[in-house]
DNA sequence: CCCATGTCTCTAACGCTGTTAGAGAAAACT
DNA sequence: AGTTTTCTCTAACAGCGTTAGAGACATGGG
């Protein structure tokens, strides 16, 4: 069976998976292919691109279909829904978000946009403003997922890392932290009150009259 | 004169702002300050370690006083300034939020966050919120620029791209583009306007009953 | 049947990267 | 004067993305 370019984007997210971004190499996904890195670049022209096919995978899974918001349904509700969809997206392999940040041109990004702003103007939003809500919404999320999936400072990085003068010094970001560690609360909690709190701020700029 | 820590960070800053990140490379910057690459090492951990230093060198040129807001200040108004403040930070230097993001662990970015939370829990909102609300803000932030600091995609990127057919595709998001390339809009509108409403969403959760 | 053409993979290498080991110079203390 | 600490060097390692060019293999034409 020879190697084409859907095997080798597959096997890719798979690496990514195993070994993150970093370690997502040409060789290593050579050999996992079982093939030498010089063969890949007959499939694919270049790193970039691969990161690319790549991104443009992972958002595939979550967006393979895309429907607009139902007759009944609140254009902020489905909004919402999208922007979740779109951290499932980032959050479903390892530096998901960092992918879609170093992909250059993402087509299902821009169907994303397309479908979220024909939308909200199919609603009576002006196109000026469609443009700042779907904006700032992805780019929240986006904003969002890259710090979540942030590698955990090891140790090394905390050579005279002293967590007493850091609370000293620190107090209400540490009292917040601690508060997020709350047994009840997880990080999806938090994402959707800012994520709420976004919404919240475009219905306000959407429809003032409404 | 000796080499010190504080020349290398500078001289960095100055090596990323002729050739990005992507340029940013022990042996340029070695070269920069006329010593082989090999005695970065004595007075800088690792590669990582520079980038966070560069982080805080660049947050340090607009975050080297900060002051809580006013007390005739709307706490809105303040931390628009302090988003703004933000960005620009970011956008003084090439690929400064992608800098901002590899930083693993940035005190500089404590303490704004410290700042800016404790100064809305003095105005009576909860910690909970002020945390939402900042979190929020900054990433926000963080994740705009990152997208206005994306490179144009190239020419070697836009084989077989089709203006024609992703106009018809994407009528809506080409419609949006061109609304913001009109004459007397710029860039920082954009971002004005993002804000606005992400601030106005943090108002509408910190103050209902007020 | 043989040859040519395209398709795909190989070996080999280039120039580059971050990083380490260990030698040496120079300056500062004892 | 001798020893120790501070700083820089040379040399090298393993790995990176990428390219050139040689070969294997199948396919289709004369």
């Amino acid at each position: 069976m020879p190697l084409d370019r859907q095997r080798i984007v597959a096997e890719a997210v798979a690496l990514l998976d195993d070994e993150g971004l970093d370690g997502l190499t040409t060789r290593k996904l050579a050999a996992r292919l079982g093939v030498q890195a010089a063969t890949l670049y007959w499939h694919v022209p270049s790193k970039a691109a691969l990161v690319t096919a790549i991104a443009e995978e992972i958002l595939g899974e979550q967006f393979d279909t895309m429907s607009p918001p139902g007759p009944d349904e609140r254009w902020q509700d489905w909004l919402t829904g999208l922007a979740q969809r779109l951290r499932r997206a980032l959050l479903a392999h390892r530096d998901g978000a960092r992918i879609i940040s170093a992909a250059q041109l993402s087509l299902t990004m821009a169907a994303v946009s397309e479908l979220a702003m024909s939308s909200l103007v199919a609603r009576g939003i002006s196109l000026r403003h469609a443009r700042v809500i779907v904006l700032t919404t992805e780019r929240f999320t986006v904003g969002h997922v890259l710090e979540e999936q942030a590698p955990r400072p090891e140790g090394a990085a905390l050579d005279g890392f002293d967590l007493a003068s850091f609370s000293e010094r620190y107090p209400t970001v540490v009292a917040a932290i601690a508060d997020y560690f709350q047994p009840g609360r997880t990080v999806d909690d938090l994402f959707r009150e800012c994520l709420e709190m976004v919404i919240e701020g475009a219905a306000a700029k959407a429809g003032p009259p409404s």
